[in-house]
DNA sequence: ATGAAAGCGCTAACAA
DNA sequence: TTGTTAGCGCTTTCAT
């Protein structure tokens, strides 16, 4: 492949003018020309790998995730459409909510020389982030929160977003309202317990121990939970489920089991896809504003990366917002339940 | 942050040497272990950019997909953990389906020097692909066709996947059968077209052209056309959707009509995603093979940066499955609807 | 078994 | 405005 000597040679000038031609430095305008012309000529493209060695900087972040679904994903796509437009790729890493892996993909990234880091943390450990922060490169959290550990993050209101959810329901009457849980150790499934039991302690209303599970984020774990509840003497007659996959595994269960909602049992679910509005009845959620979240942390590891250290560390909390769809209807009237849907069809 | 100078300075002994323990060859033991305990005590990790650019090679593949969507994202998290397992680092691209930026996304990948690429191609132009061949660099499409190119792919039968579910549909009795096609200018959207006709063909039925609607393969295009379809004075009794983006807006378009699936208006759609067993009634599908589908790129590019170049081009055709389940039933016996589901639940 | 030294392709002082 | 040159951190002959 052509190097910048290439260049250089064919068109009579010093490899120092061809870096600047390319880096858009002052060069006489005929010169330009000539080595443009030699650009063309050998389909010359810079190696960004020397590039990087020499300045220092790769124009790289790196974002681990703890999986590819639809949720991180389309946090994703919003943190490499800001980021490609800074002049920056994004390589984004599955930890597989493990992390060991996490751990892994940092050190590799690390390695890489990114100039910053997004990462969705797996557990509260954070040796290797703070290792990472030591060697100068800015750490961005994103979604999920590490105890203990001075760093920017983007986080959403998860404890009042819960909160929303469950208090929409007591209005509604319910009282017996089971919850689903995330993994406690991690921030989102934390907090979001804290907003279930928060409504409670406000109301004054006991809590039913029997109805609280706690699984680990997966479809699986709803699946089986939603099972366990609806298999107790006295089942609850609302249910909270606390993320997307889980609020998955809940529903395919439902359906198996013949459970009908509202009536049978009324759903509100932290997460929103586009598909829960085809289930029928369409899902009442709590939608986390996914592209604000990508955007907002992308300016922020893009504002760290170029130096700007203000404000450190700084946080973001999005709110997120609880949108009524039909499986949730006041249990008195369940005949309204199809009229129940408010939200605006947005393809 | 450390670098091989200071490893090698507090062990005493040469670069040369640190190298030689970094990359396993043999090394005096006692020696080893004076480096590995400088290593150890400086923190010191190896600069993969400056690495790259002594080997010429970056231990990376890039992977330019049209969406982060689920479909592709099960491709890629495949891709990864393969590649992983060999060392190798993914960088996955968004083109957005747009070629311009398909374009934009490959140079950058070249210029950052990756080991090889695998493209879902948004069109049938290829002169980046070639020149990124002419470079030297293994390029495996994926998904998709790029006609009069001679290179590796991994692609799906979708002639005979649409078959099949047209077929299906046939054998239960139904003749007028509508299709919403995705964009006919990429290999996925043709084939599944063709196999729809061929089903027509090799039955000797006749092709009603008003039910035939050719859509972009976005959700909205399967909600404006569905909403078509079933406007006609004489709207079918059932339809093939050719991917799952227009499926899904399909079915919002529908449950907002109120059709009733399967008794006003039978469906098999191509894709599967979790949600779809859990709609109502459960929708039948083409199953693609996400997972083999990236484990395939993964192996089949990995040989090519390896430097195996055998039987090149090699084209892999992996095979769909039907699986049928509520959305279709024969249209003589719909009482039976809700029995029909014969797929095993695979949490 | 180990070290010296060249060089990967680029940028950035510094000189001219 | 342009050229000379050093050097980013690493690997890899070639010597020793």
């Amino acid at each position: 492949m052509a190097t910048i000597k290439d260049v250089a040679a064919k068109a009579g000038v010093s490899t120092a003018t061809v870096s600047r031609v390319l880096n858009g430095e002052r060069v006489k305008q005929e010169t330009k020309e000539r080595v443009l012309a030699a650009i063309e000529a050998l389909g010359y493209r810079p190696n960004l790998v020397a590039r990087s060695l020499k300045t220092q900087k790769t124009q790289i972040i790196g974002f681990v995730v703890p999986d590819f679904g639809s949720f991180f994903m389309r946090v994703a796509e919003a943190v490499e459409e800001i980021l490609n437009s800074y002049g920056y790729s994004l390589i984004v890493c599955n930890s597989n909510e493990d992390l060991t892996r996490e751990i892994e993909q940092v050190q590799m990234l690390v390695e890489r020389q990114v100039d910053g880091l997004l990462v969705v943390p797996t557990s509260s450990s954070s040796k290797h982030l703070l290792e990472a922060q030591k060697k100068g490169i800015p750490v961005v959290l994103v979604d999920r929160l590490v105890k203990g550990m001075q760093v920017d993050s983007v986080l959403v209101d998860n404890v009042n977003g819960a909160y929303q959810a469950v208090e929409h329901l007591v209005t509604m009457g319910y009282r017996r309202i089971g919850v689903i849980n995330g993994r406690l150790e991690v921030t989102t499934g934390e907090e979001r317990y804290r907003g279930y039991l928060r409504v409670f302690e406000d109301y004054n209303l006991p809590i039913a121990e029997e109805l609280i599970r706690t699984g680990d984020f997966s479809s699986q774990s709803g699946y089986i939970l939603i099972k366990e509840l609806m298999a107790l003497p006295h089942p609850p007659q609302a249910v909270f489920i606390a993320n997307c996959y889980m609020t998955m595994g809940a529903m395919l269960a439902i359906s198996e089991l013949g459970i009908r909602v509202p009536e049978d049992l009324a759903i509100v679910a932290f997460d929103d896809m586009e598909l829960y509005r085809i289930a029928t009845p369409p899902l009442t959620v709590v939608v986390q504003p996914m592209e604000e979240i990508g955007k907002t942390a992308a300016r922020l590891i893009y504002k760290r990366v170029s130096g700007d250290n203000s404000d450190f560390p700084q946080m973001y909390r999005l709110k997120p917002e609880l949108v009524v769809r039909g499986s949730s209807v006041p249990p008195g009237r369940l005949e309204a339940s199809s009229e129940v849907t408010v939200n605006k069809v947005a393809l």
